[in-house]
DNA sequence: CATGAATGAGCTTTCATTCAT
DNA sequence: CATGAATGAAAGCTCATTCAT
């Protein structure tokens, strides 16, 4: 994969929806070319094929995912706080890129094998979040919880779910319904206090 | 459709795999045909297609958790008591058939397209959820969301993505480790009491 | 590669010409379905690819060869007679099948890489030239040459490349006439007896 | 085609090889452009074409061939000794750039429609072992051959085949020994005196 | 003069699907 | 009822070639 010019990049952004409404496999490189206006060579000459098209696709959504949780990590407050507004800021993503993210979740299992997206997700959200709860712990403001890693994953998880669920069932995502949901959820608890 | 007989359906199961791993698409006919023994032709008496027989693993899978469900919304107890058991029993049936689950999951945008699947995920998760969240809020055992569809779509994920995330990173399934950080996070909250 | 029935072996040799012409690589499948009435999906069903198609062509006529060379060595007389005997068969397969043969000499270089054409040539021609070769030094008919092989290789091309030579030049094989030269060249030699 | 200077000449001969082990067609101009280190534009600035960089190596070669034949159709001696040198000669330039020679033969029947090429093969070759052919039938050291066509085809051949078949079968060329079994057969004849 | 970048035009190959037996 | 054989219809990918710099 040769370096995308940024002509070519910005083109290709109008593919993220085929891949989200049709899948990887579905998504034809005509298609793409098509769509983007960027010959089907010219993809050739730059991509190695049509994974790494969209693999180039997540990196670029999940590179943005990155720096709103980055800035909402740094954000002041306690712990508890910037944990409510990593949520809001990877749902604010989601809304922004609905298509890049369906492709994201529909190629989960697959995006998950390619080690450079696996790494992007892990290193946008699991660390952060993951260092957000052990300050929570330090700042008093979130319980010790004994096994971040899987409290990362289900706020991963219930977020992204959540998000695309209302994606396919309502066309269109309401992030502050959804916030406000899960954010109520993982924080308070269901159980009365 | 016809109906399948029961010897075709048990040797199918060992197609759960192939599509976990590969995904509908990259997962050819041939490949099922040889990986099942049962000749691709005769494939094709049975099915319409390849989506209907994904579906049909599909179907099976999620039989096994509406009926898991049911039985956790029957047992004794408190609703939250009962919540903590729909969890445990969709896990359960996740480490299961690991296969079958990160094929749903895989496919879970083109599953929830096709109409028999989307309905039996309603019919075996979330309205049983629904219900609970409602018998909590009479009980007392729960508080009293203001938006239950939000939350069982938040529980799902949070299941659903745990688990996923669990075994692809550790390619198996700690249910138990998943199991108490979901129902902890999610019953108790973050924050601490 | 299937078994090939024989209604698809016999269209196929109308592809011979077509490989003749334009050698391996400027044979499109395309032409040989065209050429043959055999759907090109088919010609896949059958071969792996379309080195494959060739050397089925290849093998097919070196076995004519065979067969002829076999009677000619088999034939009455002394070594020096059916050697003679030998490269007129040669001949008269190169002048029954100018198609095959061209294309065979045409990818000789890669041809002599296909373990099953190697061999086949083998067979064909160098073992049984190499036997009579030696009968003649037996029964007194033929000198006893130090290096039989070298002799049989130069004996092949002398052959092949003389018939390839006239169907270049002339467009066409005259058998006799090349027959007549081969044999009398290297049975009397070209210095005054 | 432009002059090729002799800094592009002497880096191609590198690309023989290819040639020589692919043949034409699956000699891919990036192959060329990647082995010789000169650019793909490069190459196209200074040839037409795929073929024309082979025409140019082949012409090369031929050129090497034609030299030696004229200093051995010169050499003393009568007719007889000459041709043994000239055939002596063909064989120490395949020995020399064996690449070459096997990317000649490969692509022969292509080459032979190359006009260029086909008449220096005639002018290096074919022209001279004629006109020795006859000296040899006035100077009394051959005899006087029917048709001289044929025995020089037959002759061209015998070398061009035989040098080939040890290249292929024995990965290097032995040649004195093709020399000595190919001038004693064509010299002497195989049939005892 | 030399070349990196870009692309038009095809071709091989794959596969879901059909159907005669 | 089941299935081996056959095929129509794509689609991914390659590569020779051009051209602005």
């Amino acid at each position: 994969m040769r370096d995308v010019p940024s002509q070519i990049s910005g083109k290709l952004r109008a593919a993220a929806d085929l891949f989200a409404e049709r899948g990887l496999d579905q998504t034809k490189i005509d298609d793409v070319a098509a769509h983007t206006g960027i010959p089907k060579a010219t993809l050739y000459y730059y991509f190695t094929g049509k994974e790494e098209i969209l693999a180039h696709l997540l990196n670029d959504a999940l590179l943005s995912v990155a720096d709103e949780v980055a800035i909402a990590v740094q954000s002041p407050g306690d712990a508890a706080t910037r944990l409510a507004e990593v949520i809001a800021a990877q749902l604010r993503v989601m809304g922004e890129r609905p298509a890049v993210c369906r492709a994201l979740v529909g190629d989960l299992g697959r995006a998950g094998r390619i080690p450079a997206i696996a790494e992007q997700i892990h290193k946008s959200y699991y660390a952060p979040v993951d260092a957000l709860l052990a300050e929570g712990a330090t700042d008093g403001s979130l319980i010790d919880v004994p096994d971040r890693e899987a409290v990362a994953f289900a706020l991963f998880g219930a977020v992204t779910i959540s998000a695309l669920s209302f994606l396919i069932t309502h066309q269109q995502l309401d992030q502050d319904r959804v916030a406000s949901a899960v954010v109520n959820t993982v924080l308070s608890g269901l159980r009365p206090r």
